[in-house]
DNA sequence: ACACGTAATGTTTTCGTAAACACGATGTAG
DNA sequence: CTACATCGTGTTTACGAAAACATTACGTGT
């Protein structure tokens, strides 16, 4: 920086404020200090400005298993959403969901200094055991809407509801539910909306199926189902485990959708090419991500708290997966 | 941190070597400054240490839509080494393809110190032209490995070799191919094994269709396969378009295997739920992406340098989707 | 007993930048 | 024509930590 100004023949404070676009700079200097800038090859040193500003420009991701397209879909629409607002992305992956694995992550996150930090996918976490200083802006996508972190993420009892809607009015008198993890808040939230869904509609309550998210568990639950009599339809928790559970169909000789009906959530680009393709509910991943990135700001910034809870509406999607059941 | 060194009594000099652990430091007087480090909740700043070091403890990685399969994995990958090697991950996803997106990402990247740039899936750049200071370390995953800079990849010929043969000795009199866009790297590579594959086993070639990656497109590439009447083998480039295939040809009533054998590659966890259950190369990301945080710190701890490209092995998995041709 | 190495600690300096403050030149209102 | 704001710029200082260097208190070999 000192060798720029002298190039350009200003101070050392001329050339900080080009760097930073102040508006209070001649346009004769502020051209001279460019050049002089580009010909020396100047690039800002993030830690020195971080330094003196005590703001880093970068928030924090902390993600389990982005292998699972939801993770990655978050992850990538959060990233995108930063860039746009001038912050960079700090990820940190764990692998598994414990307590000390995320207070590891929060720490190691705390060190790199990120101006707040995005949750994705946390699984109940006892929160107020995270040890994460107050001041630090949080945005949990995903997750617990208990605590008090505001909150991103799919009504996901909507969709689960519209999903077993759908099935009941095709004809079916009740609907199976392959679930994910007990420990997972989106698994648990839309158990507990075909639940509902099936009370309210009078229809008898069959015990849940859990897998954990995989389309082998899915498979593992599809052949259990697939011996089951009355189970002419059946909603998993994602499209990965309907995808297990088309499987033990075929294998089982059982027609979908001519015996069984099966239905899946988060309509994942392949969706569409299952055997059949797959009725599901769609979700919008980057809308998510944008309000994760907006909530955070906001916290950043000290503005004035705008809703602490988003939901985000999924859509029903009906494909060749979902058909009247068999007359019998 | 003067406010440890005073509550320890010591020197702030020494809450730094306590900080660092530093072996120099009597065991009585590191646990007084332990423990006032304790009270008084102190969080060593990542700015000021980055300034006084010139290191970031943060590797970069720019990659190519995180909602691919294969591009999720090895961010996963890097980020689990990185973090075991005490360095966090500064994620940068690109939108599009273009020199000026990858080039703005470095840009930020630069902005943001990092200690050295993993780049993902990088296709078709002009490397020079991403103004790089020659002093950043940089490895290439899964991209050119005809440039300068180190590279760590599948080997992509190898894996398609082992389909195509695979598909030969099934007795089909030759391939056809789906690939993946003209303008990746990987791509490219798993269509001239292909080919070099068929000249060697004095197989005709047939024109190649184009996909981009996604089902989407295998389901066209595989609307049109199915009219061609010699089209007994089918290897996509990757599972995604191979499970277009599937789909075209279900749709088509061409049986799988049983008039047409399917291949694909990448083994994403979902091909052994696939109707049928698909034929393909298995890729261990993971490998992928601790071999690239290990060249990379390689470069920044400028020791010796290693090998400059590492190839990891594929293997072939053969599952239900091909078997011999239809006996006509 | 002396020179000298070593362990433990303290003192000073440095990193690159932006904030805080200061200053002169110009414009403008009374 | 003076008082006072405003603009463009320079000067000084602070940010928090670690490196470089200095110092003290002990050995230990000769």
């Amino acid at each position: 920086m000192a060798e720029v100004a002298a190039k350009a023949g200003v101070s050392s404070q001329t050339v900080s404020r080009v760097a930073n676009n102040h508006d209070n700079v001649d346009e004769t200097t502020r051209a001279k200090v460019l050049a002089a800038m580009q010909e020396l090859g100047y690039r800002p040193n993030a830690a020195a400005r971080a330094l003196v500003t005590g703001r880093f420009g970068a928030i924090g991701v902390v993600s389990f298993d982005v292998g699972a397209h939801g993770n990655a879909r978050t992850l990538g629409a959060v990233a995108d959403a930063a860039r746009e607002a001038g912050f960079s992305i700090n990820f940190m992956g764990i692998r598994a969901q414990t307590e000390a694995a995320v207070r590891q992550a929060f720490r190691h996150l705390m060190l790199q200094s990120v101006d707040g930090i995005v949750l994705v996918e946390s699984q109940m976490l006892d929160t107020p055991s995270l040890h994460l200083p107050p001041t630090m802006p949080v945005v949990v996508a995903d997750g617990d809407t208990g605590h008090a972190y505001p909150n991103v993420d799919f009504d996901q009892a909507r969709g689960a509801q519209s999903v077993v809607a759908h099935l009941l009015d095709l004809g079916h008198r009740t609907v199976y539910h392959v679930s994910g993890p007990h420990d997972s808040f989106a698994a648990r939230r839309r158990a507990e909306a075909w639940e509902r869904t099936l009370v309210a509609a009078g229809a008898p309550v069959r015990p849940v199926l859990y897998g954990d998210w995989t389309a082998e568990s899915g498979y593992l639950a599809g052949r259990t189902l697939a011996q089951v009599r009355d189970a002419t339809a059946i909603f998993a928790a994602n499209d990965q485990m309907a995808l297990g559970v088309l499987r033990a169909m075929h294998e089982a000789g059982r027609s979908v959708p001519g015996d069984v009906s099966v239905a899946g959530f988060d309509d994942v680009p392949e969706a569409p090419f299952f055997e059949p393709p797959l009725t599901t509910v769609h979700q919008d991943f980057d809308v998510v991500g944008r309000h994760c990135v907006t909530l955070l700001l906001e916290q950043i910034e000290r503005r004035s708290n705008g809703p602490r809870r988003l939901a985000v509406e999924p859509t029903l999607v009906v494909r060749a997966s979902t058909a009247p059941p068999p007359a019998h």
